[in-house]
DNA sequence: TTGAAGAGACGAGACGTTTCGTCTTGACAA
DNA sequence: TTGTCAAGACGAAACGTCTCGTCTCTTCAA
């Protein structure tokens, strides 16, 4: 998945032909979602072979996840940011964290694409191992580690499981929008992480 | 959809066949997933002509939906059991639903084909309305009628949106699930309850 | 009361189209 | 010499539409 660094003979490969197909892809999925992108209309879109995209993705949803992944990794300087925002209130914090991902999820472009590789997630067990490893893992990373401060700040139940509480402070708003069950609001969000914080709280 | 109730000249809609059709596609949702299933590979082992199936569903989205429903319906008596448990101990009431929600899922059957739902629910918003309105909403009106009761006697802040507490109680496990970001057992589902329940409660 | 006429469901499968993933070719760069 | 690249041919599979002949069921006139 283009993360080799194999120093070998022979033509290398080009970064230039990576980065168009990239943007194709996250272009195409945006437009047309997760079913209706095809290997072939990605290469043609780029100007490519077919072959060159079957060279370093094995399907789909591989190179969706690639798609994404390098969308989102341009947030930050270099691949993620480091660090959630640590002001010493929490709320403030996890709140600000919630509302940014939901105007994310505002972005129609964003909101496709992030739809199709979830669509693709769900049923391939092998590709939802990438996907953890290199977008979902990471960023649970950082939110225990803001969660962690708290607890050690008193903050938070010494005795709860770091994960459960990233679970029970980010799913409710993640799983609204997969299914679509209710409005995304900045205030919404903010409810959610009030009442959750309300019940992992240090008793 | 099959719930029209015109009545019209000519032959009548075979039940069996109905039947048969969609027990099949369970069966070929479970064993291929939704990617793998095929309308010609339903029809083939159903042994029933293609049109057949086109004429009463138009995409796979509609037909595993309805296999599905088929299925969990199956469940109550007449449709869908009526109430959730009301022993008056909310937070055993809500755990032994989590709990049966976590022994479901453990189901390599069920989980399958409910995952072929989820990944086609995700892209396909048409679908999602019908998947609202046929399994989710109901079950989620059983979830905030539990809710409103607890609140009603005072367990819960009276404050606190229904739809909120829902998502707040039951998210993190069903997100668990989608993404398979862990272990889904009872001891934590029980664990996500008392919390969830800790921050909906009365102030 | 009956029985022909019509409407629509059904199994079977042919049809043109699209996409799949593999393979080949010739140019080109390390 | 080795590997990348664009281009596209290739057979297999599934798509969704259609036509066919058979079968039930409803309607209506005799």
């Amino acid at each position: 998945m283009a993360t080799e660094t194999q120093r070998s003979t022979g033509r290398r490969r080009n970064p230039a032909t990576r980065a168009t197909i990239l943007a194709t892809a996250f272009a195409v999925v945006a437009e047309l979602g997760y079913a209706g992108l095809t290997i072939e209309k990605v290469a043609a879109r780029a100007g490519v072979g077919k072959q060159t995209i079957y060279r370093w993705w094995p399907n789909k949803g591989a190179l969706v996840l690639d798609a994404v992944l390098e969308r989102t990794a341009g947030a930050g300087p270099d691949g993620a940011p480091a660090e959630l925002p640590d002001t010493g209130d929490l709320e403030a914090d996890l709140s600000a964290v919630l509302v940014a991902t939901v105007e994310e999820f505002a972005d129609p472009d964003f909101d496709r694409a992030l739809r199709g590789l979830t669509a693709a997630v769900i049923e391939d067990a092998e590709l939802a191992l990438a996907y953890r490893e290199r977008l979902d893992g990471p960023m649970r990373e950082l939110k225990k580690r803001r969660l962690r401060r708290a607890q050690e700040a008193g903050q938070l139940d010494p005795d709860v499981d770091l994960d459960l509480a990233v679970d029970l402070v980010f799913a409710p708003i993640a799983q609204r929008w997969t299914e679509r069950s209710g409005d995304l609001t900045p205030d919404g969000a903010r409810t959610v992480v009030r009442h959750a914080l309300r019940g992992l709280a240090a008793p």
